[in-house]
DNA sequence: TCCTTATATGCACACATTATCATATACAAA
DNA sequence: TTTGTATATGATAATGTGTGCATATAAGGA
């Protein structure tokens, strides 16, 4: 009787970082990484952050390109915004949303040639 | 009256790639994107991947060093299977797992490495 | 002020996702 | 074959996610 892998309640060991091997994840890297990716993994997400990526865009011209209703782009919109993926400008009555987070949108770009490249 | 938003079933335009502007997504890149990316949305799936980056890992394990059931594990480990994010070698009974998806790993390491470092 | 336009938000619901339990399969050794 | 160990799988339950509807807020113009 070896184990019967049970998740056990156990202690994880503090990260003092680096060494040979790897250190476990802890908790809060383990977060960002998750929710960095959680928004990437919609479709909707993907089609808003490629579409802003060219131009500054506002809040009705993404629903009109992409097909969405204005409930579902302002939605989506907090979401990335919460995250710091995209921020805005106003302009009178009209915000103009664009890209925040230059890494996300690189890690973006690079998936997209991936995924069409082989 | 400008537009409701109303997601309109209209046509969209075959993708005949490259110009100075974006062409929207077609629908199988769209696929392939959020798919890889909601393989590391989730942390369960981001940490066998990290634990197997750095060595071969059998699927006890694996479910032994991060504390998870071997049916979380098994599970899991078939959900990156299907994406080609991992393979396996057999010895005996016992299947050792690793990395298979080079681009993917990539991507997870930069991403460690952003959220760790700001 | 009232009206119009642009955007945001609370709620509800359908759907997807994850972990667990129980069980099945695969392989090796006796 | 029988037993034991390693892994896989199906079903279920709990939780999370995305969208639409209705409505709220915010800003500008008459």
């Amino acid at each position: 009787m070896t184990s019967n892998h049970q998740p056990e309640n156990n202690e994880h060991s503090i990260n003092t970082h680096s060494a040979g091997h790897h250190e476990p994840l802890d908790e809060e890297t383990l977060f960002i990484i998750t929710q960095t990716f959680k928004a990437l993994a919609d479709p909707t997400r993907v089609r808003i952050l490629y579409l802003i990526a060219e131009r500054e865009v506002s809040v009705n011209e993404i629903a009109d390109c992409l097909s969405l209703s204005q409930s579902t782009v302002s939605h989506q919109l907090r979401f990335l915004k919460n995250l710091r993926l995209v921020t805005f400008r106003r302009a009178g009555t009209t915000l103009y949303y664009s890209p925040e987070d230059q890494h996300v949108m690189t890690i973006l770009r690079q998936t997209i040639h991936h995924a069409q490249h082989d």
